[in-house]
DNA sequence: CTGTTTATGTCAGCCTTGTTGACTTTCCAA
DNA sequence: TTGGAAAGTCAACAAGGCTGACATAAACAG
């Protein structure tokens, strides 16, 4: 990490001040990073909570429910709310596992892939102008700082989900 | 894993794949972002609206409610809910305007500024811990990114609000 | 086979935090 | 004096978190 820095002894980036830039640009991005998606959500009655699910059905299909509740961290009640009004609008297909029969493994419908496809085609083109503007080495430390800032355990899962499968 | 980041003319950063990661990672990194905070509010009955008045109220003292309103994104009759039980427990005091008395002008009141101490303390920590791993130059890269990912307007409110007054 | 654990789903109720709409009070400015 | 902006209040509602209690089915341990 003796990169742009002199001998590697420059710690001016570790201010109370930079941290709190840092804090409020975490903020204001997240908010820019959610709004497109939203806006789509908005007319079809769904929520955020909706297209959380409808991604990581997406990203790993075949998931089981318990599988979801640990990505996603909320409770089984709550997410059970939202994705019986999936399945209800035929969006997410919930079936019963092979192996462990207690098991339901959910996929998106053709309408539900479509739906996905959607909010995170809006969601990407956002993050693509960001990148793009951004460029490739910014964009190399824009993912190594919020692996940082993930929790221990969320962190393992979600480098193991980098690569890896379901 | 070659990775498009080796600069130059390489485009492999902006495929759907990184964008993905990018995506997770910024979920991901949010939830621990606000987590230490959130712990504490917990025990105090106060919830991240309280913590986001508490920040841009110290951020900028004495502002107005409507710019309040403007930096939060959110309607004034929800903020006035968490304004008021902050006045009513007496860490935010409000003070009439000298030159338009119908404004208010915010302040923390020392129990305030305690709080908003111990809230921001705890997420300046996560945030220093993350940068120290990832480094200056990774630290610049997160900075750009993050600002590229904003609303128009409210870039150029956070870039103002970056080095300026309130 | 029996009893326990696990995975899932569901009902009921609560909280925070967002929304809209209607209305009042204050007070600056034309 | 009147119009309108700033601020606050009340009411109602919704999304999406939460807890607790309970039901079912399947797997598993003995």
């Amino acid at each position: 990490m003796a990169d742009g820095t002199t001998g590697g002894e420059n710690l001016l980036f570790l201010t109370d001040e930079q941290l709190r830039k840092g804090i409020e640009a975490m903020f204001f991005a997240y908010r820019g990073f959610t709004a497109d998606p939203d806006r789509i959500l908005d007319e079809l009655a769904y929520g955020r909570a909706h297209h959380r699910a409808l991604h990581f059905i997406n990203r790993s299909r075949g998931t089981t429910v318990n599988n979801l509740l640990a990505v996603l961290g909320v409770t089984k009640q709550s997410l059970n709310r939202v994705l019986r009004t999936l399945i209800e609008d035929g969006l997410v297909e919930s079936r019963v596992g092979r192996e462990d029969r207690r098991e339901r493994h959910l996929y998106l419908t053709p309408a539900g892939a479509e739906l996905e496809r959607q909010l995170s085609e809006a969601q990407r083109a956002r993050m693509r102008a960001a990148y793009r503007a951004a460029g490739p080495q910014a964009v190399a430390g824009f993912r190594q700082v919020l692996e940082a800032m993930m929790d221990e355990g969320i962190r393992a899962q979600y480098l193991a989900l980098k690569d890896g499968k379901a």
